[in-house]
DNA sequence: TTACGTCAACGAGATCGTTCGTTTTCGAGG
DNA sequence: CCTCGAAAACGAACGATCTCGTTGACGTAA
């Protein structure tokens, strides 16, 4: 069998909705839907987002629904965060077969940053680097499992 | 109609496969393909590898082909790096809008770097900021063309 | 009670990605 | 010339993605 997705395009755009909203029914994603501007011309039918909904709950436990009167109100089950790193990752195995360090030059060549944003990205390894030695100090005695 | 995928998984294989050798023909790329962990049990026919190609070319054109004797040999049109920056510009604009910057939080998240990683992290930046700057400065009189 | 509007439920169709089997072509060896 | 083997050409199938139209249920207002 073909290689199931684990977030298409469509299922993202989605996602991103109910990330911004916390949770939404049916017609309230539509309406977010249909105003991106890459939908404004072409907009989407209410029951094709119900079917992608149905989907996203079912075959890909992406969401979950509540009842709230006569409607379902949907709701992400995965945090956004997570849900980009897992992406992220498949990425990078999938074009850089896991090399980080690829994936990064290609992207400071994609849109070569300015030198504030060079300072900033400076910055934020700093960042990485401490909470990687406060999590490299630790344990003591919490060696055992790894995981 | 729907939205056609610039470079599909499996034609990302065929298209590494095809920058390593350089040029390949159809049993070449077949025989290789047969050999990633992924496909070992899973052998891809000649025929599809075939499809693919032919799709590539006609379709798509990432790949060219020359004639030699009786067979086809197949060359990439776009570098790798070309392609493979398009596919990183690709997925930053999918998953996080553009934003550069988020991309690498999440690729920091994915795998904490190691010390060295992190040091050689920071040389590339500062290496990819020399070339900007040397960029930024010459350009007195070849302003003109930008490309 | 009847009509109306909204919602979930179905069924279905178009295109794409991926996969092959089969047929045709064609050059080399007997 | 005939046969054999390998390569290209062709047609076809299946699941996945994305898209709707239609139908039936249900609550509300007239």
């Amino acid at each position: 069998m073909r290689k199931v997705q684990m977030v298409t395009d469509r299922e993202l755009e989605i996602l991103k909705i109910l990330w911004a909203l916390g949770k939404a029914s049916v017609r309230e994603v539509q309406d977010e839907l249909n105003k991106l501007p890459d939908t404004v011309d072409n907009p989407v039918a209410y029951s094709t987002v119900q079917t992608l909904l149905n989907i996203m709950e079912d075959k890909k436990g992406l969401v979950r629904h509540v009842v709230e009167g006569r409607t379902f109100i949907y709701i992400p089950k995965k945090s956004s965060d997570r849900t980009i790193r897992e992406l992220t990752k498949r990425f990078v195995d999938r074009v850089f077969d896991g090399a980080i360090d690829r994936m990064m030059v290609a992207l400071l060549d994609t849109k070569p940053p300015s030198a504030a944003e060079f300072d900033r990205l400076r910055a934020m390894i700093d960042e990485a680097q401490k909470q990687a030695d406060e999590r490299a100090d630790e344990p003591v005695g919490s060696k055992l499992e790894v995981d």
